[in-house]
DNA sequence: AAAAGTAACTTGTATAATGCAAGTTATATT
DNA sequence: AATATAACTTGCATTATACAAGTTACTTTT
């Protein structure tokens, strides 16, 4: 079960990788992130990554991030109720570390391949 | 108990961050990445580290990272046999992917302090 | 010479995180 | 009425992490 919401409370050192980690620090967070920089909003545009996260894992990094300011959630119809996921600039600032991923992932993996932006 | 030290074997997806986070995304091999960018190479550096890495995790990662082509390990004197660990190239590359987490790091959590270089 | 210390780990055990399948709620479509 | 869809939640088994203690092979102190 996956029940937590709450955060760590106290980071585990003053480094700021350190604390960066403690919120990212994970093999799924900062996928999420790629995907909503990609331009993924919703849940289902989520699950249909070439990763497959598991639903209970998406909604519950979902519900982290937005506790940690990196995304907002707000509805884009209320019949039926969807929910839609915004990064804030808190998120949006993580551009330059997937970036430097990227650039590193590239050499050290040469079959891989960048995304393409959603839209 | 942490007795596995086979890689996953198949990665989640051919995207280079997804690959990345296979072999660096959880809450310490990053780290000690850090610790070796800033000069430490021994086991009982490691440990002295802010975050307090417990010694299973530590000694589990240092084989995962040795077996993953981050590091090397070689003995540093013979009697007693005692080691070090020297980042190969693949390692040392990951120096811009840490430095964009300080700096996004810097701007997110004021009361951060960056590491010093030991040596 | 015996006792204590040090480096680099390993082992045991408890708690937390992850993965997979299935179930739920509220609609919309056929 | 039956099926479908989005956005989840729940259960349960597996894996990872945390903490304490133990191990091995020396070196240093008393």
């Amino acid at each position: 079960m996956t029940k937590n919401i709450a955060q760590p409370s106290v980071e585990r050192s003053f480094c700021p990788i350190a604390c960066a980690l403690d919120e990212l620090g994970d093999k799924w967070t900062l996928l999420i992130i790629r995907d909503l920089l990609l331009g993924k909003k919703r849940f289902q545009e989520f699950l249909a990554s070439p990763e497959h996260i598991a639903t209970n894992i998406l909604a519950d990094r979902l519900k982290k991030l937005e506790s940690a300011g990196f995304i907002t959630q707000q509805a884009y119809q209320q019949k039926p109720l969807r929910y839609q996921y915004d990064l804030t600039q808190k998120g949006k600032d993580l551009g330059p570390v997937l970036q430097a991923f990227v650039n590193w992932g590239k050499i050290y993996y040469p079959n891989s391949q960048v995304l393409k932006p959603t839209v």
